[in-house]
DNA sequence: CGGCTCCGTCGAAGCGTTTCAACAAGGTAG
DNA sequence: CTACCTTGTTGAAACGCTTCGACGGAGCCG
């Protein structure tokens, strides 16, 4: 492998300059930079990271902890993942990558120097990777909305309003009885700030706007979500619409309801909170809140990147959410 | 930070020491060890991730360069990554994650000396990444299974063999008239060798039982489904039995056969070729020839570890299917 | 024309490890 | 008692880069 002296012998000039070519950090003349440009293209020359990172205590790169557990909202995770993968090599980093009970990794890859900064996946409302993470000196970026941030940035969408938004919209279109599908009960009982939040939403509202309002958790898994909507029907017959925040548990939720004999939307309206592509690949098109996975991601590093570079404080985003209407709320025949 | 300086003089020692009792390169008397663990624990120490790959030219990192456009298989990505990183763990390595479509990301990673080895998932038949991936000095492990390998290791389910065991499994119920859902036509244009070698076997093995057998390509949707299972039915009425190798578009084929009321598995016996979790999440327990994703995943890290560690030469290992019979294609009544 | 400033480049000092050759100290053999 | 291994430890030289202070030369002003 070709080294910076090498470069630099080959272009007529000191190592330090060619890192200066590289880095831009001084000024140099448009002659000599297009020798020392044109030797490193010659050589096909490539700083040498882990040398880099010495000298700069920089490594370009950043940690992401995803849930790479299978089960729950394959297509959310891989999507986040996507948008900070590929947001991150926009700022010319790249992304490593840890699993959620690697909890050891937190300490390892942070005092280790393997990264510049964190990204955090699948934030519960009281988790202990939030003061293990608060007490590095690399930033890093939560997503989700913990109790406690503890001075770190975090950014989700705002699924609070985004319950309110699914019963506001279901109660324009005249629905007055409605119901919620939620997240499997162990995923509640974890605290994961998300199930808790919406279901805040969708309950204040509801009492808000003076409608009834039922919830039912959901197992992921076909037998889970026959025995919701069984139980639902039965202990609630009057209900007109449904707010379904369990992808994978969704096309069972649709396809129990159509054997139950239920129309949708004309006997039953739903709402779905998933993102985009998830709810078009429905049976019927999914009027759904969309979960903006990848900008979320994309998101994520913009923030971890503002920190990186200034001295920007911590802070927390919430994305506003966005209702489309599809099929599976439209009112059909006036 | 505490560096190997800092523990060298608060155990009394030299930092070469301290560097040896780490490594475990040279034998350490008892008392000096325990010293030097003790001002290690004690200080919080941890190596410089970039001075050591600078003075070893080891990272311990591994590149993986996985597709993480959505859309196709997702649990079958997630489960291989989650099997690489875990696996990578347990020989004290990390995951730097690059995406499919980010060429220039191998060699950066790669001639920048930011991992020790690669893995590269979803290998097409002719992949322009395997030259470029075979040029590099880091030992490579493909997930598929490309024409030319180039001297360099893969793994994979012996897709092939898989397609053939299917067939073999519905000659042996009494199926004389088999269909195919496959991929979707743009995976096989692209002639992933995955769903070309699936077609392969399935093929052969009809051919040689003397089986009719159609083929129906089909888009991850539910129209896709939709059609590929009404063309289906229509052009071939008589058949009695599917494979069906197209994770995303199963649920939407099995419930357009119910709607059609064809009775699973009474009208039409269906083989499944997806991961177990998502066989098992389909309204109808799948009888399945499992995609063991996590289990490769966690060869090829051994592979590659193998190849860091030794000489070991490139290796194809090509894993056996296994089938195991579920509601879906139970021989019911006698 | 002397003194200043500014610009572009350079030399050298780190950054925190690993690893090799060398070296004391103690043991064994001759 | 000397010569020679062994064993455990050390010092110093890399590893390849960044960055700071310095420096020579060109341009400007008075």
């Amino acid at each position: 492998m070709a080294t910076i002296d090498d470069v630099a012998r080959a272009a007529g000039v000191s190592a330090s300059t060619v890192s200066y070519v590289l880095s831009g950090k001084r000024k140099i003349s448009g002659p000599t930079r297009s020798r020392v440009e044109q030797a490193i293209a010659e050589l096909g020359y490539r700083p040498h990271a882990g040398a880099r990172a010495l000298a700069s205590s920089r490594t370009n790169v950043i940690a992401l902890m995803a849930p790479l557990r299978v089960g729950v909202d394959v297509h959310v995770i891989m999507q986040f993942v996507a948008g900070v993968v590929t947001r991150a090599r926009d700022f010319d980093h790249d992304v490593l990558l840890l699993t959620q009970d690697d909890l050891g990794g937190l300490d390892r890859v942070t005092s280790g120097s393997m990264v510049d900064a964190l990204v955090m996946m699948d934030v519960e409302a009281v988790d202990p990777r939030v003061p293990l993470l608060a007490s590095q000196r690399q930033p890093a970026v939560l997503i989700g909305l913990p109790q406690d941030p503890a001075g770190l940035s975090c950014v989700d969408l705002d699924f609070e309003a985004a319950g309110r938004l699914a019963v506001r919209h279901l109660f324009a279109a005249g629905h007055r009885d409605i119901a919620l599908v939620g997240s499997p009960p162990q995923v509640l009982d974890r605290h994961t700030s998300y199930a808790e939040r919406l279901l805040r939403g969708f309950r204040t509202q509801a009492e808000a706007s003076g409608m009834s309002a039922v919830v039912e958790p959901c197992e992921p898994t076909p037998a889970g979500a026959y025995r919701a909507v069984d139980t639902l029907l039965e202990q609630a017959p009057q209900t007109t619409a449904l707010v379904v925040h369990n992808e994978s548990a969704l096309p069972h939720v649709l396809s129990r309801l159509s054997r139950h004999g239920r129309r949708i939307p004309d006997d039953l309206a739903v709402v779905a909170v998933c993102p985009t592509d998830v709810a078009l690949a429905q049976a019927v098109p999914m009027t759904s809140i969309d979960l903006p996975a990848e900008a979320i991601g994309r998101l994520a590093i913009d923030m971890v990147m503002a920190r990186l570079a200034g001295d920007q404080p911590a802070e927390t985003r919430l994305l506003a959410p966005v209702l489309t209407e599809r099929a599976s709320s439209r009112v059909t025949a006036p």
